[in-house]
DNA sequence: TCTATCTCAATAATGATTATCCTTAAATAA
DNA sequence: TTATTTAAGGATAATCATTATTGAGATAGA
């Protein structure tokens, strides 16, 4: 992740915090999830403050943004190719590492240029495993 | 795609528009782009019934919602398990059909009861290839 | 220290999606 | 065919995430 010293990127004390509380987080957070827990150090942050740090990690390729959750975007501050695993009842994003040889045919490419892949992998995490065999026997939505 | 006799759903001219418009159309259209379209042949068209009726086509499984663009959501009425290549420029997302081998090694699962998954590829159309190379020698962003 | 430039925080604006509410039309059965 | 029931449509407001704006304050370099 970004060092104090990077060149022309400026370090505050949100930034550090913002910075701090990303890097090596495993948890894939929201924009909001960054929000919660950074104010909790400085009550004085701004949600504006969040989304623009954001945009400064992003560009300079410290963080990246998935777009596997309908509902809002997360950000990824591990930027190695890597694949993710999430659960369809709570959205819990894992890592999943290890390469997956998944080359297009080339006529299913319509000459595309390609350039990169990401899998998303869907399923049940123990916990809400555990829920649904909890609800098993009550009704049922 | 859900026929007129399908049970419980009402048939109403707007949503034989939508569903015919959705039928066999490989484009994944957002909800913008149904509205657009079916707006030519009824006016009448209101937004809030488009996204009604996705719901209620998705509700019955007659309509896939992907989470690939990080814009808007897009709809895509073949409901067999395939995966997408998206042009990272202009955002076109073209079927991809085929098997993966991707077996997630059993530790990295973490236990997850896996239920499926889905392959984004990335790549430049021939379109934004060409663009591209018209681009070269000017001022680039 | 002075000054130009960045960044902050608050807040307004935007854009996509969802909810509400009243009217209208489709289905069904008399 | 007509009446009755009930879901669907249309207009529009509300919501939610994200982006833009703006004036004040902080930072860094001369
Ligand atoms: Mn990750
Ligand atoms: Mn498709
Ligand atoms: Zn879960
Ligand atoms: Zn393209």
């Amino acid at each position: 992740m970004a060092s104090y010293k990077d060149k022309g990127i400026k370090m505050t004390p949100q930034r550090m915090a913002i910075m701090e509380f990303l890097d090596g987080n495993p948890d894939h957070p929201s924009a909001e999830d960054i929000y919660m827990e950074v104010k909790e150090k400085y009550p004085m942050m701004s949600f504006a403050t969040v989304y623009k740090t954001i945009e400064v990690l992003k560009s300079r390729g410290y963080l990246l943004e998935l777009t596997i959750d309908p509902e809002r975007r997360r950000y990824d501050p591990d930027t190695r190719h890597h694949h993710h695993l999430i659960c369809v009842d709570c959205k819990k994003i894992v890592d999943i590492y290890g390469d997956f040889p998944v080359n297009v045919p080339e006529e299913a490419q319509e000459s595309f240029e390609l350039v990169g892949n990401h899998i998303e992998f869907y399923g049940i995490c123990p916990e809400c495993k555990k829920e649904r065999r909890k609800n098993n026997g009550n009704i049922q939505m």
